[in-house]
DNA sequence: GCCACTTAGTGTCGATTGTCAACTAAGTTA
DNA sequence: TAACTTAGTTGACAATCGACACTAAGTGGC
């Protein structure tokens, strides 16, 4: 029997975080320009190395790394899948796991560069249309993690987290339509909510504007996510 | 600018499988006992070390990992997530990513050793109950998976996996019954199969008992799951 | 002051779906 | 040939869904 069944060379241990906010145009992603080698001043997912010395577990490697990549607090973020193979990274068997976080606006302040040279919101669907321009296979991890949650917003609530903490329902409604690309109705939308019971009335808010005032709610309980019975 | 902004110590990467099928109680779990330390002659999930010099990426290490120590051929194997911590292994920073795995009647040999010193499968619910007597985490681990199954199942054609090649619709639907632990309506269970139109019977293929024969059935696509609009 | 306009929120009604149960079908066994 | 078992289909009724219209409550134009 051998004593120690050990790999031949350790796999680099990564976390990279595939971050998502709001813009005007629909979902976008947070897009770091590298400034160091490999893929120098290419395009890439936020991300770093695992700190077997200060990280507690990889959860808190991740809130690390989005604290010191890109100065957010933490938002929504949720662990997508690991990839690991020999040759996404050209210095090794490299092993990442990419978490997505979502962040709704105001949470997301001005980009700041860490040991990036630069850092920009870009708009989902054109830097997957040009998905092998980023560095390693953060191109497929993007797509990945966009086709997971255009999944999951179908059949939860998960939305609410590209919001501020009040809203409308109309203005989630509003953002379940930019996500998905299609519109919902008014009154089953509601009633899924309602269902849900995932939200509540702020007692007395209301937004104003120039037409009937709306109801103000707010998440019952923060960073938590429910389930509808059937899809959207 | 650091030249090199690497780890203090790396992480130790392995790969967890949970293999599930289904016996005469219901799921059952594939437990290997360990033969080395630490947690020896503990129960443990059969897993290992990532090799990077012949494992070409993380998908393929599992497959090898489950061959080696179950002597089990593919059968559907999904990614569950990936836990790290500092503490789950006694002999530094630890990664593992658990894979769950569904495998049918006949597809699952004499459980083999490995350098494990035993192997048997055990109910779930048994294993659960005492979860804290498995070595390491993995009694979270198979928490996590069986919670991830029992939802899947909900609402996608998962279950087929656990059968052989070829069943009945009434074997399928018995699947749903064990696994959820409830009855489902005959009539309503059928549409729902022919909807997601994943199954296609077998020309002249019956299954006789002393009673009326039944169209026996196979997948369409090998390996492949889908998914139900409602919840069943 | 009143009407047009806008957005919020509710109600109605026909169509669809789920539930429950009965019914037909096709074999074996007594 | 009748009783029994499981396969597979059909139908009635209630619950739910989805499209759309309607009411509510504000602002602003004139």
């Amino acid at each position: 029997m051998k004593i120690l069944d050990t790999a031949a060379a350790p796999a680099i241990a990564t976390v990279d975080l595939i971050l998502f906010a709001l813009g005007e145009t629909g979902l976008e992603v947070l897009l770091i320009r590298r400034g160091a080698a490999p893929f120098l001043d290419a395009w890439a997912l936020p991300g770093g190395w695992i700190h077997t010395d200060e990280d507690a577990d990889l959860d808190a490697a991740a809130h690390r790394i989005l604290r010191e990549k890109t100065g957010v607090a933490t938002p929504y973020i949720e662990q997508l899948q690991t990839v690991g193979n020999a040759t996404r990274d050209p210095r090794g068997w490299s092993l990442s796991v990419a978490y997505v976080a979502l962040i709704g606006p105001g949470q997301a302040p001005a980009v700041r560069g860490g040991n990036a040279a630069d850092a920009a919101w870009r708009p989902v669907e054109a830097v997957l249309a040009e998905a092998g321009d980023l560095a390693f296979d953060h191109g497929a991890l993007l797509g990945h993690a966009l086709a997971r949650v255009r999944r999951k917003v179908e059949y939860s609530t998960l939305p609410v987290h590209l919001l501020p903490e009040r809203f409308t329902l109309s203005d989630l409604q509003s953002v379940y339509e930019r996500v998905l690309g299609r519109r919902l109705d008014k009154s089953a939308f509601r009633k899924r909510m309602a269902e849900v019971d995932f939200v509540e009335p702020v007692p007395g808010e209301m937004r104003r504007g120039s037409n009937r005032p709306a109801q103000i709610y707010r998440l019952k309980e923060a960073r938590s996510t429910a389930f509808f019975d059937r899809v959207l």
